[in-house]
RNA sequence: CGGGAUGUGGCUCAGCCCGGUAGAGCACUGCGUUCGGGACGCAGGGGUCGGAGGUUCAAAUCCUCUCAUCCCGACCA
């Protein structure tokens, strides 16, 4: 591509909306604009860098034995009236009426199209297994849009669904798309974690995340420094130690009411009596479909919204507003304990072995100290309700663990019978037998690896693509164009570039060269070649990549070593991890 | 949906408190000079000041409403 007839619009400035370093390159370098909240529109280098990614998964999904179809955006609502999702889903589904009032949204998942599709087809086992995918745009209306591509309401997705005869089967289906997956973001140039996950809203009982990492990213992992435990922190949990030391001595036989004025969180209750967080209590008031609750915890930990869902066998949760806490419960908010309690309780297993303790004596302005468990207060429900933090036991083999932050760029999930018994998609086994097929289900958001692809791989100069994914692997920039030897030797080279097949961008832009360096560097293209008319009368190319690992002069009349690099490029950055 | 903020040429923003001629930089057009890390000079084009209503002799500026966007919390590829 001539530089001169692309449109590429690259910006100095950085338009306000941009908070994210990848949101702010990408449109910078003029791969995007956003025409609306949470949706954007592609310009030919964003284009260009989304088909390299489609283009890995498509092979290795294929590799894989899956087989690509292209589902409808717009699904009608009786398919998920049929699911139940169409009440469940909630406001982030996009419903849409027809010009005769029918009711359709914009599909967020295709669960049920694909079940639909595969129940008037599948009729025995020997059409199984199947695993179909497509590569199309979704719409989920997200409550706040944000960082450009990495959370957008419009984005292009890839997912795949896997249906196979029993447990057994969907498992090997799981796992084989577990490896294409490795090899996908492998390809792609990416430093990921695939961690153990919580299956949350699409449903199921077994789930992992692919997650890039990256300072700036929305999800939290846990992963252990010596085994290979990784989870995402809603699901991370952490080794228990029972240290079962007698308690000491109570300094007092019941608890005392102190005041403490202007003391709602924890740590101003600790500095009040002087003491530290862990000597304290936290107790939060939780309602959910089964009512409210309170959910206590050591004060120095977090509660995990997720593990007290799970506890309580839940399916929904949150915090009441104090006002509503107040009207409903006569409670004070800040002021919260377990004792004389008319709500359940649901207590964290390590507060037993915390002693003494300080917490809320349900009266605005005190606390209790002196408080003890089993004496002062008792939970028939016990269980690990906390976020792990770093330096937490590994829950496998002991160590210590680390928290990271990273991109969900991909989830897979073991489905089960879930919509297959809801949408009555069965097939006759060996026997003759009508079972439920057993599913999967395998989402990458296709956006959002590129965006993921940039917070990994950037500089103060812009973009520093992955080979495998970089829209243009070389860029040719001719500084001279006044220059007859230097253009036609620009010329040749950028022609013999491509019958190579090398995506190359030739700058050829009437330009100064400070404005083609610049721009090549913010497009991050991973090889520059540069010629100017001083290197044509020393006969000598300048090749320098974006990293910095190769800057040599080449011969201008010699082009074999290039060849050689352009190899050699293609081949490291893009490894397929050894099996 | 809560909490905070912002809407002024394509982009970044000033002007608003204290009402009176709409500004700068970048980008764009023309000419000239420049030419290895986002050049310079001169001359230009381009703005219903988000929208509606109100106060006023007079509104970008003050008031009311509305819309949009962004940031902080719950959802998720």
């Amino acid at each position: 591509m001539r530089f001169s007839r692309m449109h590429l619009p690259t910006l100095k400035e950085v338009p306000a909306e941009a908070e994210v370093i990848s949101h702010r390159l990408m449109l910078r370098a003029g791969m995007i604009r956003r025409l609306a909240a949470g949706i954007y529109s592609y310009l030919p280098l964003g284009l260009l860098a989304l088909r390299n990614v489609e283009e890995i998964i498509r092979q290795e999904m294929n590799r894989a034995g899956a087989q690509e179809v292209l589902l409808p955006a717009v699904q009608p609502a009786e398919l998920w009236q049929e699911s139940g999702r169409w009440d469940f889903y909630g406001k982030e589904l996009l419903r849409i009426k027809d010009r005769h009032q029918r009711d359709y949204c914009f599909g967020p998942t295709h669960e049920e199209v694909i079940t639909d599709l595969i129940r008037h087809e599948v009729r025995s086992y020997r059409q199984l297994p199947l695993n179909l995918y497509q590569i199309q745009t979704k719409f989920r209306d997200e409550i706040r849009p944000r960082f450009g591509l990495m959370r957008g309401r419009e984005f292009i997705m890839k997912d795949a669904y896997s249906f196979d005869v029993d447990d057994a089967a969907a498992g090997l289906s799981y796992q084989s798309m577990r490896e294409a997956y490795s090899r996908i973001f492998s390809r792609c140039g990416l430093n990921f974690r695939a961690v153990e996950a919580d299956s949350g809203a699409i449903g199921g009982n077994f789930s992992h995340e692919f997650v890039v990492l990256a300072e700036s990213g929305e999800d939290a992992i846990a992963s252990c420094t010596d085994c290979d435990y990784a989870a995402n922190i809603e699901k991370a949990e952490s080794r228990f130690v029972d240290s079962a030391t007698p308690s000491p001595e109570p300094t007092a036989a019941a608890p005392v009411e102190v005041a403490t004025p202007d003391c709602e969180s924890i740590k101003e209750v600790a500095d009040f009596f002087g003491v530290a967080p862990e000597a304290t209590i936290k107790s939060m008031i939780f309602e959910s479909d089964l009512g409210f609750c309170m959910v206590v915890v050591p004060g120095d930990c977090e509660v995990n919204e997720i593990k007290v869902t799970a506890a309580l066998g839940a399916e929904w949760l949150e915090i009441p507003p104090p006002a509503r806490i107040a009207d409903e419960l006569g409670l004070p908010v800040g002021y919260l304990g377990p004792l004389n309690l008319s709500i359940p309780l649901l207590v964290d297993r390590q507060v037993p072995q915390m002693g003494e303790i300080i917490c809320g004596a349900n009266r605005a302005g005190f606390h209790l100290q002196g408080v003890l468990w089993g004496r002062d207060f008792k939970s028939q429900q016990m269980a690990d309700l906390v976020l792990v933090r770093a330096g937490d036991l590994c829950p496998r083999c002991g160590s210590l663990l680390q928290i990271d932050r990273g991109i969900e760029v991909g989830h897979i999930f073991k489905l089960g019978t879930k919509y297959s018994e809801k949408l009555k998609a069965t097939f006759l086994d060996q026997e003759g037998q009508e079972k439920n097929l057993v599913m999967g289900c395998y989402g990458i958001g296709v956006g959002r690896t590129v965006a993921a692809a940039i917070e990994q791989n950037y500089d103060d100069n812009g973009i520093c693509f992955p080979y495998a994914i970089a829209p243009f692997k070389v860029a040719l920039l001719n500084l001279d164009l006044k220059s007859e030897e230097v253009t036609a030797y620009c010329e040749t080279l950028y022609k013999e570039l491509q019958s190579r097949g090398i995506s190359v961008i030739y700058d050829d832009r009437n330009e100064r060269p400070g404005v083609k360096f610049k721009d090549a560097d913010l497009i991050g293209v991973p090889l520059r070649l540069t010629l100017g008319r001083k290197g044509y009368k020393r006969g000598i190319l300048e090749v320098k990549s974006r990293n910095s690992s190769v800057n040599e002069e080449l011969p201008l009349d010699d082009r074999a070593p290039l060849w050689r690099l352009l190899d050699e490029l293609a081949a490291n950055d893009s490894r397929i991890p050894s099996q």
